[in-house]
DNA sequence: CGGCTTGTTGACCTAATTCAACCACGGTGG
DNA sequence: CCACCGTGGTTGAATTAGGTCAACAAGCCG
């Protein structure tokens, strides 16, 4: 039987919850429903009265610019739990949609904080997933304000590939990853033509093919170096360098 | 007196903190220390084993990358409560500095943890503060990853004058923020010549002037468009605009 | 078959970097 | 008291990474 929690923190302290507490998270949802692609799901400012897990598919969080021009935040992969914000802070500063179609789980407000007032332990592993991604967005910042285009796009891949692998994800020849160059080039800051290129650099110099949606590392140690990635900053359990 | 949690979240949630709370939040912690300015205090990898409390001055978090550039994931300033990674992370994933000499107060691991599993609603703030942190390093990867130079800038000083005031520094006319150039570069990822070269802009145009450690704003309205500032991500119980 | 999305390539342009020189100012020591 | 020095700020000229614009190709779906 598959549950809802089966990926949640896994390779990332999962081990540190019981599974009392496993099973009295897994109670709290409800009925996992299906999400279109391209779908934004809550917008900036919105009121936020759930949670939600994301059990299939990939989603974003983003903000348009004054050009309508996107910034990534975030990509959320399968295992992923979000918008703990809907706690403490109620609405949300960005945006959050569907890249490929989605299948999440939802957990409301209430129930919620009566589950973590039950279970302190279940609150500091919430707590330790925020820090999480905070610790991702601190990558994400280094990565605009001093990598070139092609480290910048080497990063991404560095870290995307590598949190798809901790959830169990991909075998060893590549990731499934269905996103589009678009995609990579709003998480990186760069336009799509270029982009384009520097696929096209990262694939002639061996390190890197990404095609119809699979990503294959071809040269791990030079592409961790090319994209100056350490992966600690993931906290996994299991490093893969 | 004058009491060492004084600024904590202040502006920013702190009535959700009862009387009890903060006294025992006061009392945990240890006698301040006073830090010399540009010192590196916590280096990327050590295991950290206490949680710190600014009192006075301005500190940063950041990276050098491969050539020695750096790059800010943040600016701390009086009454940020931080390296709250301590309680579950452990080892930290970035430096940590000072920029002017510095007052702070630190409390031990496990006189924190103590603490939060006795105040549970205590634990819920520091949660709140992680996410405020991460709504900020939020803004930081649009700033650097969508805006031009000047709006870079722009927001840079929009973001920072605001929490400043938050915590109750400056008057009407400016606002104190003894930290130079290099500074406002590495938290932009520009150089410094460049940063000069906009702060000019800037200047001429009538909408900032950063000059021996004040900021002052000339023409907030125009200056926030220009940055595509919007607070709401600071949520500020009173905001200026 | 035609239309839509995504990817690819070329030519040209510009924002920001680089490199280098110089200035202003405060502190220190002779 | 002034010479010196270090830090931080300022400006100019040349260079380049990446953006922009525009056209076209490949794949997929109805």
């Amino acid at each position: 039987m598959t549950t809802i929690t089966a990926r949640f923190l896994l390779n990332r302290g999962r081990d540190r919850l019981s599974a009392e507490e496993l099973d009295a998270l897994e109670q709290a949802f409800d009925a996992p429903k299906t999400l279109p692609p391209r779908r934004t799901i809550i917008e900036r400012g919105d009121e936020i009265g759930v949670s939600t897990f994301l059990l299939e598919g990939v989603m974003s969080r983003h903000l348009d610019d004054q050009d309508g021009y996107r910034q990534l935040f975030g990509l959320h992969i399968a295992g992923d739990f979000f918008d703990l914000h809907a706690l403490p802070l109620r609405h949300l500063d960005h945006d959050v949609a569907t890249i490929t179609e989605c299948v999440v789980a939802t957990i409301p407000r209430d129930r919620g904080i009566a589950l973590l007032e039950r279970y302190p332990n279940l609150a500091m592993m919430m707590w330790y997933a925020t820090m999480l991604d905070a610790a991702m967005h601190r990558e994400w910042i280094f990565r605009l304000g001093r990598l070139s285009a092609i480290g910048r796009v080497a990063q991404f891949f560095c870290e995307t590939e590598a949190r798809l692998r901790a959830t169990g994800l991909g075998d060893d020849d590549a990731v499934p990853l269905p996103i589009n160059q678009t995609d990579v080039a709003e998480a990186c800051g760069l336009t799509p033509v270029h982009v384009n290129r520097v696929l096209r650099t990262l694939r002639e110099e061996g390190l890197l093919t990404f095609r119809s949606g699979t990503v294959r590392i071809e040269d791990r140690a030079r592409l961790y170096r090319r994209g100056e990635f350490d992966d600690r900053y993931l906290y996994l359990d299991k490093p893969a360098a």
